[in-house]
DNA sequence: CTTTGCCGTGAATCATCATTCACTAGTTCC
DNA sequence: GGAACTAGTGAATGATGATTCACGGCAAAG
């Protein structure tokens, strides 16, 4: 038994594999997914190209691991907005907000987590997240329709036009920019209230759902 | 004067970059961007790839053509469309509905041409058509709500989600697939309805408005 | 019919990056 | 300390595709 991994050395590779993910995290916060190619996140994480490769198999597991993590954050923070909402209702509107929100604060990262052009390969990734996006407000979606709070449609179709929509209104190249927090916040509100009205909210109903909703 | 163009020649060389442009396009509408290269270009218009270049300066130029063309054919269609409604709401209807039912009825082209990742260079044209699409959309809009016909709202917003709704909810990776025509309608209408209730139409006001939409 | 110069060619070149691998450095355990 | 093995290195390799270019052929003008 001449070499194991001691409980150090495991520390080690566990802490040196989480400075990568973070070094490519920067990256693409603040150069797009473009921006994140092993040499540069190697350099960034002060470790040799190859040595990435001790950690990841490919340069897309590497980006899947990225995109899960940003992913599962941003799920779960609006999983858990929708769930502490009192009724079916504000519950849309608290997930809703709570992404745009969260979204809007580090747009360029989310841009590149679920918008910004890249090659196929890595975009399977991304769908993921869209995906499960979709899905969450499909399920919200539904419910309300089941109890009468919506007009009867199409969630199928619903829950992607909303995930587009908040995508390319807040965060995509045609949105604006924001200069300072009260912007962005008011943003973030119109984009919501868009969304409730798109699924068949009145206009004064949605805007009192909007006001309700708390945002940092 | 050794040499000038004749009449002829020019035809024939105007010809072969139409038929370049039309190969290009074709690629595009069954293998999406990706399937945009030149070589494969130059393979379907029957000429050498070196070729291609006397005609086109760069790749990037080719499909910058191709965009315009595709965009510039849809933004007709989808003005004529709003100039021959009778109101500033049902342009809006008209614009909307038209513009889903041509992109859907080519779908993987509209997609190529709007949303799906390809490198920045080339993103920087298919901007401009998002940029036009938006941009009319937000012109009626404007129109619609100085004509106290929508609640008061940022055009500057609602039309770039408008735009990413439609994109994502009727062409993109998670929209359903359609199989037949009448799906596709239906889909056009879920979506145009969606658009409209999203502005601050009232659910059945907007379904009257579908409804007077004559599509194809 | 010949000169002039564009047109078309496609193999070779270039650029970009991911990925590999022969090697060095470091760790474990006796 | 040394054997046995793993971790880290970074220059070399490879793959993909756009772009170039020297050359053969063809059209125009006299």
């Amino acid at each position: 038994m001449p070499y194991r991994r001691t409980e150090n050395v495991v520390r080690r590779l566990a802490a040196r594999e989480q400075v990568i993910l973070t070094a490519a995290t920067e990256l693409a916060a603040a150069g797009g997914m473009a921006a994140v190619q092993i040499a540069a996140v190697a350099a960034r994480a002060g470790i040799a190209a190859g040595t990435v490769y001790r950690y990841f198999p490919s340069k897309t597991d590497l980006i899947a691991e990225l995109v899960a993590a940003v992913a599962g954050r941003e799920l779960d923070a609006m999983k858990a907005a929708g769930d502490a909402a009192p009724g079916p209702m504000s519950a849309l509107a608290a997930s809703i907000s709570t992404f745009a929100s969260r979204a809007l604060s580090e747009r360029k990262l989310a841009w590149a987590v679920m918008g910004e052009p890249v090659d196929a390969e890595v975009d399977a990734m991304r769908l993921d997240f869209r995906q499960s996006l979709a899905a969450q407000l499909e399920g919200r979606v539904e419910i309300a329709i089941a109890g009468r709070h919506l007009p009867d449609q199409d969630a199928r179709v619903a829950a992607p036009a909303l995930v587009g929509a908040l995508m390319e209104g807040l965060l995509g190249p045609l949105a604006p920019t924001y200069d300072d927090a009260g912007q962005m916040r008011e943003a973030v509100q119109t984009a919501t209230l868009l969304a409730l009205r798109a699924l068949g909210i009145i206009d004064a109903r949605a805007r009192g759902l909007v006001a309700q909703c708390v945002l940092p």
